[in-house]
DNA sequence: ATTGACGCTTGATGCATGTCAATCTGAGTT
DNA sequence: AACTCAGATTGACATGCATCAAGCGTCAAT
């Protein structure tokens, strides 16, 4: 009895300071003491598993979540049963923060498959941010970094066809997976086609012809949800200007 | 000598306690001291006219900017000279948010109509929002609520059609214009066909054909910049779900 | 093994919207 | 007033992608 508390609970608890994604996640750049304080504040449920909710639309907003493993989908329900999904979060990456505003969710978050997720109680949170601050910074450029990404999407489903929207899906959970340390050219697919299309303002159709079409034109190999990159390069130069930070341009 | 100067200070130096978007801005329920100790550190230039900018792709990020009157609007130059407008900018609405993180400029803002702009210098303001609590739940809730927004955004060019994305901007032009106290049915747009396309992800003719189509089916008048709505309802109803906050549906 | 359900793929067709091109309008400018 | 020029409108045409429909592989339950 005693042995499996202990197992378990050295299971589920990683605390921040030893968990991999500190880098990413709120700690980065806290002093160690800071980063205590932090740990004491944040909730680990057991693992979640696929279809499970982290929140739904309507809700009551009490805590951020950040992914630690697995991934999640947020998706808005549309009009008669059709959903749209407004984003995939991979780990590292901090869910609910549209809602801080309205103390209130607007969207619903859905795990993908079995996910570890730690909850982060935004009042407390907030207290302690006060406190710390390059923690503060930290949440200030996080909610920033949110607001760039939506832009580069709203570039991405406002000026690009359907090729180079699957293009730039792929290269960005390239370059996401890569980031925390996993293969950027092998990788499992997590969501369905469908809910990529729907990511991506296109058919559940388009997305599997041009699935189909760049595994003929040798950019891919695809088998299910698995996807091995085979021309990363040409997919970056398809899906447009940001192929990653590699090379800048000058602007004149 | 002493007299002009004496009236431009009075026209162009607007304390933020007696601004008429003290409920809109950063202001929103600080104490009459803190709005002081937030006044002291806001820059206010003279006014600025069409075509200049705040700031542009690349520049080092310093601060935050608050259109005061006017209308502003944000643009990433894509590849080949043209460009996409990410935003326009309303009396009450911040500028620059998504720069934050990489503390350097990703996209350009430029004026659309002579315009007066509160700067807000971000460092100092930074340290000030530490020491008062209710101006940092403040910035966490503007920072959300362009989050918010633009997944409303994604939602409209993922799934909209062009005439559903133009009653869209319109209603939305309307409801925020009119929580700023001028006519929710009767405004100049200043911003030219373009760049409401560019916006909203069309063609500039199909902007052209919609609002002449509007305007046969008695929704709107329209005279060159100069909009009338006819049928406020008809055009929420067009846009889709939100129309405004005025009748909720309950989800089950 | 059989069945059924679901997600994926593939083909055929139509439409909304982009593209190209011509004309029109209004605001400056000389 | 005549000229100019950018923006706006309108029409004709082309096409990318959605839609509809059918078939196929995979997995779970029985």
């Amino acid at each position: 009895m005693t042995q499996r508390k202990v197992i378990s609970f050295d299971t589920i608890r990683v605390a921040c300071k030893n968990c991999s994604l500190s880098q990413l996640c709120l700690p980065m750049g806290l002093s160690p003491e800071d980063v205590e304080r932090l740990d004491a504040i944040i909730k680990r449920s057991r693992p979640l598993h696929r279809g499970d909710h982290l929140f739904r639309g309507g809700e009551r907003f009490r805590s951020l979540y950040v992914v630690k493993t697995g991934s999640v989908k947020t998706y808005a329900p549309s009009e008669e049963g059709g959903e749209q999904v407004l984003g995939f979060h991979l780990p590292g990456e901090i869910i609910g923060l549209d809602a801080i505003d309205k103390s209130c969710h607007a969207c619903s978050a859905k795990v993908l498959e079995t996910s570890a997720i730690c909850e982060v109680p935004f009042q407390r949170f907030e207290e302690l941010a006060a406190s710390i601050p390059s923690l503060q910074h930290q949440m200030y450029r996080l909610l920033s970094k949110e607001i760039g990404q939506d832009a580069d999407m709203l570039l991405l489903l406002g000026k690009k066809n359907a090729e180079e929207r699957l293009a730039a899906f792929l290269t960005s959970m390239s370059s996401r997976l890569s980031r925390r340390g996993l293969s950027p050219t092998d990788f499992y697919l997590s969501m369905s086609r469908h809910e990529i299309g729907s990511y991506l303002g296109l058919a559940v159709e388009t997305v599997s012809r041009l699935f189909t079409r760049f595994q003929e034109d040798g950019l891919l190999r695809v088998d299910r949800k698995h996807v091995e990159v085979l021309d990363l390069p040409a997919l970056e130069m398809m899906a447009g200007s940001p192929p990653s930070n590699t090379h800048q341009q000058r602007s004149n």
